[in-house]
DNA sequence: GTCTATAGACAGATAGAC
DNA sequence: GTCTATCTGTCTATAGAC
C-alpha cells in the first residue's frame, strides 16, 4: 500500500479524491432528481458537498460528464444479484424491485425524469437509456420465453417485453404522483400473470419471495 | 359583428390577439416538447412566432401560465370523441390512439417529457397531472368494469385500469428512443385482451376499427 | 400590441493563485 | 484540491415609448 515514490503520497490523495468524487454523485444523484439534468445546477450540487461549482468542475469537467458517472452509478447500485436470475426467478426480481421502489422515491424520480428527458433532441443521457432499454428488454425477452415455452410467438415475446418494462415505468409516473392510488407490485404481477395466462402457462406463485 | 362603440373596434383586435395567443401556444408547446417546460425559454417561443420574448409574456403575464394554456389545449385536441364512447370501444379507441401517436412524436414527446417533469418539487404542471391520471383510470376502470362483467372484483379494475394506462406511457419512452423495437398499438392490444382473458372474458377483435 | 431598454439573477466554464 | 476572480451567455420580468 505504502508508495515507493517520495514527496506526497499518491495514493492517499487518490483515495481522498475518489471519496470526494462519491460524494459529488451521490449529490448530482439528488439534485437531478429533483430538478433534471437541465434544471439541476452545478451550483446546487457543490453546495451539498461543501465546496465551490468550480471544485465540482475540477472533478468531472463539465455537467455532463458528471451526469454519465450519475448513471453508471445507479447501474453499479441496482446490478448484483440480477444477472443470475433466469426465467420465473426474474420476473418475480421485477416485482420485487416494484416493491422496493415504493420505498425509495428519490431514486425512482431520478430515472423517471432523466429517462424521460433523454428522449429529447442531443441530450447526452439519450445513448445511454436506449442501450438500457435495449438490454432489459433482451433479459425480459428471455425470461419470458423460458417461463412461456418455445411455441410461444416470438412477436408476443417481444411485445410482452416491451410491456412488463412500459408497466413498470408507468406506474412509477402515475405513484410518484399519487402514492396511494397505485399498488406497483400488485398491478406489475397481474399484468405478468396476465401475459403467462394468454399463451397458456401457469402463473407466477402469488408471493414469490416475501411473505407479507 | 360590427361594433357599435367607436374609436378602433374592439372584437377585431381581439381576435387578432386570440389568434396570436393560438401561434404562441403552439410554439410553445413544440419547444417544452423539445427542452422540456425548465429548459424551454420564452425567447425560443418568441422567435418561432416572429415576435420579442416581452412580447410573449404580454399576452400571457408569465411562462406559468403559458404551460397551462398549453396543456390545456391539448385537453381540447385529445377531446372529440373520446367521452361518449364506453365499454369495448373506449379500449378500442385508446389502440387507436396509441396507433396515431406513431404517426405525431411531437405531441408524444411533449407529453412524455412533461408528465415526467411534473413528478418534481414544485413543478407548475403537477396538479394537471395529478388530476389528468386519476379521470383517466376512472374512465379506463368504467370500460374494464363493462367488458370484464361485474364479478371482476374491485381492486383488478383498479390495478387493470392503472397497467393500460401505464403500458402507453411506457411505450411511448421506449418507441421515441428506439422507434423500430416497439409497437405501440399491438402491445397495447395485447396487454388489454391479456388482463380481460385472465378474468374469463373474451377478447378486442383483432382489427377494430381499420383494415390494415 | 409590440417594441427598446434595462434590471437582476444565475448558468457553465476558464485562468490562475495558493 | 480548492479557492477567487472573471468571462460570456442566458434567463424571467418590469417600465415605458410608440
Amino acid at each position: 500500500m505504502t508508495e515507493p515514490t517520495g514527496g506526497t503520497s499518491t495514493p492517499r490523495v487518490t483515495a481522498r479524491a475518489a471519496r470526494r468524487r462519491a460524494e459529488i454523485v451521490e449529490a448530482a444523484r439528488q439534485v437531478f432528481t429533483s430538478r433534471g439534468f437541465r434544471g439541476g445546477s452545478l451550483g446546487e450540487i457543490a453546495e451539498r458537498v461543501g465546496i465551490t461549482h468550480q471544485g465540482v468542475l475540477h472533478h468531472f469537467g463539465s455537467k455532463e460528464r458528471l451526469l454519465v458517472e450519475v448513471l453508471r452509478d445507479r447501474d453499479i447500485e441496482d446490478g448484483p444479484g440480477s444477472e443470475t436470475l433466469t426465467g420465473a426467478a426474474f420476473l418475480s426480481h421485477l416485482i420485487d424491485t416494484a416493491r422496493l421502489n415504493t420505498t425509495r422515491s428519490g431514486i425512482v424520480q431520478a430515472y423517471t425524469v432523466l429517462s424521460a428527458e433523454s428522449v429529447t433532441p442531443g441530450h447526452p443521457a439519450q445513448g445511454w437509456f436506449r442501450t438500457r432499454f435495449a438490454d432489459l428488454r433482451s433479459e425480459v425477452y428471455q425470461a419470458l420465453r423460458i417461463v412461456g415455452g418455445i411455441e410461444v410467438g416470438e412477436a408476443e415475446l417481444e411485445r410482452g417485453a416491451s410491456a412488463v418494462i412500459a408497466v413498470m415505468d408507468g406506474l412509477q409516473v402515475q405513484w410518484l404522483l399519487d402514492p396511494a392510488a397505485v399498488d406497483m407490485p400488485a398491478t406489475l404481477r397481474m399484468v405478468i400473470n396476465s401475459l403467462l395466462a394468454g399463451w397458456g402457462r401457469p402463473a407466477l406463485p402469488q408471493e414469490p419471495n416475501i411473505t407479507a
